[in-house]
This record gives structure tokens, sequence and C-alpha cells, in this order.
DNA sequence: GAAACCTTGACACACCTTTGGTAAGGTTTG
DNA sequence: CAAACCTTACCAAAGGTGTGTCAAGGTTTC
């Protein structure tokens, strides 16, 4: 089988067993467990830890940051407030319709397209 | 005219002196300045303000989160990679083509825009 | 059954964030 | 021109984050 514990997983993906502790318990990684309770970390899980080291150093983000942004993304009614809140700020056209911002939000995803396509990281998990 | 100094700005939106100078840094509300350097807080930003405070009470979140979602939305690279290392995460179909990652990702601004008309509080600075 | 793992929980420490206060100096206005 | 504002720049304290280490105990394997 390919599952490896947890000091294995950490020697190779660069972590510390402590901060995979810390990653799964801030909700990020949750790998599975063994029948008595022991961590068992998959290629899916060691390639996402590695991509992840990736993420923090690119873009200079703290784990908490990456934290906060999946719970947005679980969060519906929270991820529209806080949208919504950003929405105001920047100098649009005045009168804006819900039609207007939901065809600018729609362009927004050429623009994250055009960024994951630059940047052949997504795997999926195979 | 109709713009208050930081220190009645403070006094209707119920922050501090400090806090608003403090959002202003984070770079979350950004008032005029007259000529001599004194904030000016115009309606917009007092709108802003009084919204921000429930936007966090109703969400529990911090000036930092909101100012890191904001961060987001200005670095389409960053805001790309992140959404594609979260987007690997759920259980979702095996193979995802990009067509229907973006499928899935437009079915979410359904979700949003039913967010905002659930929470009338859209004024996009009138 | 002992060695070498794993588990959770606690204590600890360095750093950053959030918030307040205060000081030195410019501006506005009665 | 003095009172009452404003500005920036510090010092500080409370709390959160990221990380290490250790302890008490269960599991695997030889």
């Amino acid at each position: 089988m390919d599952a490896l514990t947890i000091h294995e997983a950490a020697e190779t993906t660069g972590w510390t067993p402590r901060m995979l502790r810390y990653i799964e318990r801030i909700g990020l990684i949750e790998p599975a467990r063994s029948g008595s309770g022991y961590r068992m970390y998959g290629p899916g899980e060691l390639q996402r830890l590695r991509t992840l080291r990736e993420l923090l150093a690119e873009h200079d983000l703290g784990l908490g940051d990456v934290a906060f942004a999946l719970r947005m993304r679980q969060d519906g009614a929270m991820q529209g407030d806080v949208d919504a809140w950003l929405e105001a700020e920047p100098r649009r056209p005045e009168t804006v319709t819900a039609e207007d911002w939901l065809r600018w939000e729609q362009e927004k995803h050429a623009r994250i397209l055009e960024a994951v396509n630059a940047n052949p990281k997504m795997e999926t998990t195979a």
C-alpha cells in the first residue's frame, strides 16, 4: 500500500510532524486514519502538502490566510457578504445593476482560468 | 459640505479615531484628504464603516480577514493559485475538465446573488 | 516483550496583530 | 493668538499564530 505515516510524510514534504497536525487542525489537509487512529498520508495528500508550501512561499501567505479562504468557500453567506462589501469599493460605473455585477463577476473567471493555465500545478488529486 | 473629520466620523460610526487610521492603513477605507492633510469622511465612507462593523460582527471576522479578501481580489494571480489549491480538495467527480470546473464556479454566483439579495445591505456607494 | 513508532494534551517561546496612549508639531477658527 | 482640532511616529499591552518539545499512554513489529 502507498500511504505514509506522519513522520514519513513530513520527511518527503518538508514539513514537520508538528506542522502536519497543525495543518490538519485548521482544516486544510485531513488525512485518513488507520483503524487505530494513525494518520495515513496518500499520494494526494503528499502532493497537496507540497503545493501548499509553494502557494505560501509564492504569495507570502500564512496558513491562516488559506484557512480563511477555505472558510469563505464553505460559507456561502459569508462569501456573499464579504464580496458585497468589497464590491462597493472600487470606482465603478455609477448605478450598478445586478446584471452588471454578475457579468463583471463572471469575467473574473476568465482571469482565474488564465492564471490556472499559466500555472500547471493543478493536478486535482489523481 | 458633508464631510466629517476623523473624530466626528468615529463618533457616528462607532469606531475610534485610532481604528479609522488603522482601517485606512490596511487598505480597507481610504478617505479623501483636505488640502492640509486632514482626513475627510464622506457619506459613502461613513456607510461603509457602519456596514464593515456589521460584516465583522455577523461572521466573527477580523479586519485582517477582510483585508486578505481584498488582497485576493486585487491580485488575480494569487486568487487563481489559492482557488486552484482549494479546488483540488473536495471529493468531486474524478477527472475534472476545465469546462466542468468553470460551470461549477459559475454556479457559485447563483449562491452569492442569493445571499446578497437576502441581505439588502448592498448600497454600492450612491 | 522491547524498540520504535503513533496518539492527544500541555507548556513555552518568538513573532505579529490589534488597539490604546502619548508626544511633537501643523491647521482652523472664534 | 489660544483653544481645539488635525497629523505622523513612537511605546506598550493583550491576544493570536506558528512552532518546538515533552509527557503519558496505545500500537506494530521483530
